[in-house]
DNA sequence: CTATATCAGAGGTAT
DNA sequence: ACCTCTGATATAGGT
């Protein structure tokens, strides 16, 4: 909550005790005191926010755009105190649902359940009827246009799972089968049909991109974690990236299907990816496997083929010393059953060769290991190369290889240096700049927090003392039986006798990487009364920091938060740490408009509503408030957008005959190294007695204006 | 923890 | 039909 120009130096704020001296996990000085007072913040005078008129909430020029945000009236979150409210949806599939809800129709047993292509004919790519359920009907261009290219094997989806069923069911083992493509389809109904209408438009843009990858990444986290709660001991390797990544193709829903040489729409330079198929729905790059994205010698208008994109990931002998320079294989010579041989000058080294000669540019990715999931990969979206120069030579192997040199076309934001420039701090090869504090958590966290400012001449925040969670976790009534659990080896996936999956719908709320599987209202995690490990993936928010995060002083915010590693979508990135209050209390610092570190849960925010089910989300058993002005984390740190990329989440603890409450923070998209992390504040309409309108100044194209 | 092995895969191009 | 700088899991090796 550092958004306002030296807002973090209250009236009381004794320039001079800015970084004063504490014990452990209190921020430490490191540099005398400013004695030039014109260095320090704005005082308190006047008033330092600009006010937007009521009649305006909306900057003239931006309209306010509904259909994919709540509108406030709409999303207005209850203030009632309904502790055991958490009423059924109604919506075809709620965000979490006991496997047992998928059992598939017997309607559906037809061999062909889920899949549009055959009947093609009558319905091509709407998203009903196929899987046997009386859904409405949301009517989706079939992207391909062509329904019987591809005849593939349908083997029956049916899983059999063996297990009690969830509470309520009895203990019985039953045969459960679940369909996934029924459960891919009960997904997308649910998602609001004007974002399919974003999506589809030929020219892709920021917000067609965006949604492709929220759906894909909802789909592929649901259909993984029904996988594994129903795999039997025997079942093989299980990729639910492909199976989403189908889903999507055969719906259509997909941005820039068409395939174009030079800048795709709505992706941006520096953007990062986890999975091949993401790079492939967002139109960036095509093959879910090979390296080179090529138009062939039909699309292209001349009789040659064109190179469009490469990824380069480590697959062969790419030499990427340089940040804006790569020598990059062609593809072949490798076979697996035929053994290495020489590479030809055909396809994709072909277009690369013709790219070449007539100046064409092509995208380059870089794939790279990711460092917090040592056995996946990241891919940045690095710009435009230029070819520059093509020949063949001798691999390790013997054969012939063909290289091309690419360097990196000038007046690109920054992308893949970022990551290297990061590596080098890691490394210690080139030190950070700017640094005031190497940590300003003084050891309260694993991995040190540092403050920085290349900015300007500020030298730090407000005095606070840092402390790594929560303080008085607030009790709730339990929403059901508050006993915990009793897997001694952590909870796993597919015990449905387990309390803490039963009251997360079945499932346990995170993946075997760490993500949320789903962004439901509340998370249960276990808590002080389960008898599982800390490891257990149900304490995912316990662990503590992950990233190395670092404040750093804002072009115009005040002080921002941001990571040196990238954060892929869904994961825990911090709670919010601070001192509860309660209501009285609250409206009192509100009054005062002193406390610029207030977590409100009641406040409204506006959440992309590519779900609508999320609109009622997050249901918080009762309001929360937390103040992180004396005492805090680095979430206190982290400013407020219209466009966040990161979303706080209720955390439920089981506790005795009670429940700790905690706010939670998580990545709603992938975000690259160094990009600062903002989530949104929400409003407080009608304002509290003394609370003042803030601008803001996100710069969002769907800024609301304001923040409060 | 890092390296290597294994293998079922996907869309796209070419046949 | 053929190709391919995947990705999850298993196993072996190293520190």
């Amino acid at each position: 909550m550092e958004h306002n120009l030296g807002q973090e130096s209250g009236p009381g704020a004794d320039k001079s005790r800015v970084l004063n001296v504490k014990p452990l996990r209190t921020l430490v000085p490191v540099f005398p005191s400013p004695s030039n007072p014109s260095s320090s913040s704005t005082p308190q005078g006047g008033a330092p926010f600009v006010c937007v008129s009521p009649a305006g909430p909306f900057p003239s020029g931006v309209a306010p755009f509904y259909p994919f945000f709540v509108s406030p009236e709409s999303q207005r979150l209850s203030e009632q105190h309904a502790p055991n409210a958490t009423p059924q949806r109604a919506t075809p599939i709620s965000t979490a649902v006991p496997i047992n809800s998928f059992k598939t129709p017997i309607a559906a047993t037809n061999g062909d359940v889920g899949s549009s292509r055959k009947n093609k004919g009558s319905r091509g790519g709407q998203l009903t009827g196929e899987d046997g359920y009386d859904n409405e009907v949301i009517d989706l261009e079939d992207g391909t246009g062509d329904g019987s290219s591809k005849q593939r094997k349908k083997r029956g989806r049916a899983k059999r799972a063996s297990g009690a069923g969830t509470a309520g069911s009895g203990a019985s083992a039953v045969t459960i089968e679940v369909d996934l493509d029924a459960v891919a389809n009960d997904i997308l109904q649910t998602i609001n049909p004007m974002v399919f209408d974003v999506i589809n438009h030929p020219d892709g843009s920021r917000d067609s991109v965006s949604f492709t990858l929220m759906i894909y990444e909802v789909l592929r986290r649901k259909l993984g974690q029904i996988e594994e709660s129903t795999k039997d001991a025997n079942s093989g390797a299980k990729r639910p990236d492909l199976k989403a990544g189908t889903v999507m193709m055969t719906k259509g829903v997909r941005s820039n299907s068409k395939k174009r040489i030079g800048i795709v729409p709505g992706v941006d330079v520096g953007d990062i990816f986890y999975f091949r198929f993401e790079m492939c729905l967002v139109g960036l790059h095509s093959p879910s496997m090979a390296g080179i994205d090529y138009l062939g010698s039909k699309a292209s208008q001349e009789e040659e083929p064109l190179a469009v994109s490469i990824v380069s990931s480590g697959g062969y002998e790419d030499n990427t010393d340089d940040g804006d320079v790569l020598i990059y294989s062609g593809q072949g010579g490798v076979n697996r059953d035929k053994g290495a041989s020489d590479q030809k000058l055909e396809r994709g080294n072909l277009a690369l060769e013709k790219s070449m000669h007539r100046g064409n540019d092509v995208r380059v990715i870089r794939g790279l290991k990711d460092v917090m999931h040592p056995t996946g990969k990241v891919y940045v979206y690095d710009g435009m190369y230029r070819i520059q120069d093509s020949w063949v030579e001798k691999a390790k192997s013997g054969f012939n290889v063909f290289k091309y040199k690419l360097v990196r076309v000038q007046g690109q934001p920054a992308a893949y240096t970022i990551w290297k420039s990061v590596q080098q701090w890691t490394d210690k090869s080139v030190p950070r700049t700017g640094v005031i504090l190497p940590d300003l958590t003084s050891g309260g966290e694993k991995v040190p927090v540092c403050l920085v400012n290349d900015v300007d001449n500020e030298k730090g925040p407000a005095y606070f003392t840092y402390i790594p969670t929560l303080k008085n976790p607030r009790p709730v009534a339990p929403l059901e039986s508050s006993a915990g659990c009793s897997c001694i080896g952590g909870c796993q996936p597919g015990n449905f006798n387990c309390p803490c999956i039963q009251k997360n719908g079945g499932y346990l709320p995170y993946s075997a990487a760490g993500l949320v599987a789903d962004l439901k209202s509340v998370i249960h995690e276990c808590g002080p009364s389960c008898q599982c490990p800390p490891t257990c993936r149900s304490r995912v928010s316990q662990g503590g920091l992950k990233f190395r995060l670092e404040v750093f002083r804002t072009n115009n915010k005040g002080w921002g938060l941001r990571s040196w590693d990238a954060i892929r979508a869904g994961t825990f990135i911090c709670e919010y740490a601070g001192e509860v209050i309660d209501n009285a209390r609250a409206e009192m610092l509100f009054a005062e408009n002193d406390d610029e570190y207030i977590f409100d849960s009641t406040r409204i925010y506006q959440q992309l509503e590519v779900f609508p089910a999320d609109i009622e989300a997050p249901k918080i058993p009762s309001p929360l408030y937390i103040t992180a002005k004396n005492e805090g984390n680095v979430a206190r740190f982290m400013n407020h957008s219209c466009s966040p990329n990161v979303l706080w989440r209720p955390i439920v603890r089981d506790n005795k005959n009670e429940s700790d409450l905690h706010i939670a923070f998580f990545a709603i998209r992938h975000i690259p190294p160094m990009m600062e992390l903002t989530y949104d504040y929400g409003t407080n309409l009608p304002l509290k007695a003394g609370q003042r309108k803030k601008k803001c100044l996100c710069g969002s194209v769907r800024c609301r204006g304001y923040f409060c």
